[in-house]
DNA sequence: AATTAATTGACAGTATACTCACTATATGGC
DNA sequence: GCCATATAGTGAGTATACTGTCAATTAATT
């Protein structure tokens, strides 16, 4: 006799999903990292772009994009409210009209120094709950998973790219 | 004689931080889910709110935010797109006029039955490039950290939260 | 019973994160 | 030089994910 009733849909299939589970995570890094910063009004998309132009100074938004695997699109408004708020400069590129350079300002280069210990701190409070040794192995597999799964985001990191803006001035 | 040189930023401080790997994890569950689930136009969001309707006929929209861990603010227009999608319907509760009490549409639970494999399918895919026993090690740091960690993000999971609409009708 | 406090859902505002379409510009083949 | 192709940045549109505020309603307190 097959068995005629449907099996019962529970909140387990979300709770234990690992796609349920990674975007509980994120809630929680960026709750941490808003809460530890605070005091320097940057979001870690903001962060991330700060470190990506002062690591390659000249770099235009496309190649930022590949460098933190960030939307082009949503990249755009996240440097304008860089520029509003003056720790970012764009600069036309003389050799391409198409392209803008992007520059930290003194006051950019200033947060980015004086945030570092926040960051630090929201990082490490993230993983806080685990022994040590957890966290390591955590770490360990979770880089080799954004590794190999490089490819299935959409927008996959490029990190090679930054290197293609100094072809341009040499 | 004390360094006088400024510890450079790298990339690494991004790379290596858990904070841009689950940004980057979370992504690529996204994108997975959505190429492996195209076919029933519904988002990770709106599944997880469709299972939790679900399992807990009768919810409201408070409730439903904590079982699934989700701001109230934005599951307003989760709900709305599912309601426009025929999936859920919204009933005035009579016992207070305040509440709108949560169903599932035929529609809706048929759609929930259909995507099943396909999720399924979506969730093995993102752990797929690791070892099974790495797959298992991973899940289980993870389950841990996320519920340690769950007082951190600004919308907690309560997931006895749902019990509490059963006073209601008895 | 009347006032206060808490709760519900709605709304406006900000910030990711993506899609597709568009213009301006560069580049390759011919 | 000309034309097809590719690229850079922008804008519109959708969907999370949060903040705050607000009116309506209910619950708690006096």
């Amino acid at each position: 006799m097959p068995n005629s009733k449907p099996t019962p849909v529970t909140m387990d299939a979300v709770y234990t999903a690992p796609g349920y589970l990674f975007r509980r995570m994120q809630q929680i890094a960026v709750a941490l990292f808003i809460e530890e910063c605070k005091a320097f009004d940057l979001t870690p998309v903001q962060y991330a772009a700060l470190v990506a132009i002062s690591t390659h100074p000249g770099i235009d938004a496309t190649r930022l994009s590949a460098v933190i695997a960030f939307d082009r699109s949503t990249l755009g408004n996240v440097i304008e409210r860089l520029e509003v708020k003056e720790f970012v400069v764009r600069k036309p590129a003389p050799e391409d009209k198409r392209v803008k350079l992007l520059y930290l300002t003194k006051a950019g280069a200033a947060v980015l120094s004086d945030i570092m210990p926040s960051v630090d701190k929201a990082q490490a409070r993230m993983l806080q709950p685990l022994k040590p040794a957890d966290r390591k192995t955590l770490l360990s597999l979770l880089t080799q998973l954004v590794d190999l799964n490089n490819e299935a985001s959409r927008v996959p990191l490029r990190a090679e790219d930054a290197l293609e803006h100094l072809g341009r001035s040499g």
